[in-house]
Order: C-alpha cells, then sequence, then structure tokens
DNA sequence: TCTTGACCTTCCAGTGGCTGGAACCCTTAG
DNA sequence: CTAAGGGTTCCAGCCACTGGAAGGTCAAGA
C-alpha cells in the first residue's frame, strides 16, 4: 500500500504520516523506487494513533498507549491510569473555558454594542473592574 | 521603570514584554545604557493585554482590541461582535473537550483496571467499537 | 578598589504537532 | 512525447512564548 491510500483510508494527511514516521511511531518499508509500502499493521497502527489523538491524547501519550496495547503481558490498570490523568487535564481545561465564557458573557451582557464608545468589555480590561475575579 | 518593575507590576514575564515589544505592542524608549524605560501608560497597556489574554483573546485580537481601546471615537459594537465570535470560539472548545471527556469517562468505567489485559479503551482506540461515535 | 550579585541587553534555538512549499523522481495514460 | 498525478526530501513557518548563552551595567559591601 502506498502512502496516498493508507491516508485515504486512516484519514491521516500524507504529511502528517511522514511525520510520524520521523518521530518514530510507524517504520514503513520501502521498495527499490523509495516510495514507502504499508502493511495492514501500520495502517491499523495509524487508526489507533489518529483515534487517541482525536480522543486528545498527545504525541507521547500516545505512543504508550501504543506501547500498551502491543504488549500483550500488560494489565489494564497502566491503560486506565493514562486515560483518567487524561480526563483530568481535559476537566481543569473545560473548567477555565467555562470561567472565561462566563466572564465574557457577562461582560457582553453589561454591553451596549451600539455607537456609543462606552465599552465596559473594554473597560475591564483596561481596570479589571466590572467583574469579581 | 524598568523591564523588571513592569514585569512585576504588570505579572507578565520580561521575556514576554521583550516579545511583546518585538511584535509592535509597546515601544518603550531607551535610556543611555540602552535599557527599556516604561511609563504608566505602557504598564497600563500591558495589563491590559495580560487579562486580553487570560480571556483567551489571541494575539491579533488583542491588537484589535487595544486600537479600538485607544480609539476613542469607536462605538461599543466593534468590541462587542470580537467578543462575541470569541465567546463562540470558546463554546466549541468546551463542546469538544465535553465529549472527549464523556467518550472516555464511559470507557474507563468499562476498564476493568487490574492485572487482566482485556481493556476497553485499548479495544475502542484499535476498532473504533464499544463506543458510538 | 575589587568583587559579587542582581539587573539589563541581544541573539539563537526549541517547544507541539503539524502544514505549506519548492524542487525533484516515478509511473501510467493518451 | 507529454501531462497528470502519484511519490520523495528538505526547509521554513505556524502560535505565543520560553530557555539559555554571552555579555554590559550598576549599586552595595569587604
Amino acid at each position: 500500500m502506498n502512502i496516498g491510500e493508507v491516508a485515504e483510508r486512516s484519514g491521516i494527511p500524507t504529511k502528517t504520516i511522514r511525520y510520524y514516521e520521523d518521530i518514530g511511531f510507524l517504520h514503513p518499508k520501502r521498495n527499490e523506487n523509495g516510495y514507502r509500502i504499508f502493511e495492514e499493521t501500520e495502517l491499523h497502527k495509524l487508526t489507533f494513533i489518529g483515534r487517541a489523538r482525536s480522543l486528545g491524547f498527545n504525541i507521547e501519550e500516545c505512543r504508550a498507549l501504543l506501547a500498551l496495547y502491543e504488549d500483550k503481558e500488560r494489565g489494564s490498570s497502566d491503560v486506565k491510569k493514562i486515560a483518567q490523568q487524561h480526563v483530568k487535564e481535559i476537566e481543569a481545561k473545560i473548567a477555565d473555558l467555562i470561567a472565561m465564557r462566563d466572564t465574557l458573557t457577562h461582560l457582553i451582557t453589561a454591553c451596549a454594542g451600539d455607537h456609543r464608545p462606552d465599552c465596559p468589555i473594554l473597560d475591564n480590561l483596561s481596570n479589571g473592574k466590572g467583574e469579581p475575579r
């Protein structure tokens, strides 16, 4: 399988696949003209990484998950730990974003949004007032 | 005022302040030994940017907000538009993160997390099953 | 006077995870 | 023969900083 087909079937762009090879996720063979040849297992690996990335795992976490996946002896507790830690981080981000959104929607509500120059949003940015923080 | 004091009073690291000068946010004067000298207005500007950044506005948005802030003729509607657009983006991110979290917590619940190798989390990453998507 | 240490300066490189582009090679169809 | 559509490498850029090296400046203390 050439890189184009793998890209299509895995949903991961060719550029990214080459990058993943660079950082050691894959080691596709080459044929005599230098083209990468992918096996089904490599496609499978890529799909795995793609799903993990879409769940927000970073590259190093993907590496760890992949290693655990390929280690048939591992228990599931290691995986669970990684996932739980990741959920914590996601929840922290969600909390941050919600705080931002709430502050902003508050300010937006207070802002007339017309031709007049008074603007609680700018006032808040300027002097930190108009919104408890 | 030297950069160190500005950093302390604004809560923005010196490195970042120099970077902000690089990208044209500030134009502090220099004294004869080459040190930057900051006025109160520059400190104020930095604090403004810091607050905008902490609300998740990116650099270009900060630039726009600053320009609007310094334009005494502007109406508040431009500011409101920027802020509303920004809230939309934040909400999209929140939705993404919540979807991730929900998928993950689902998988975590299903994962025994013990010495046994069965792991719904890895199964899902591997074959996309075990969780509606 | 000398030294120490805390400042300050510039410049270069790295972060994460790609992504775009240039310049080139290979294969197949018309 | 040519053109299109693969493939290859390598280098640069994105965002918003951040770290570090190498050096200049200044005030206080021995």
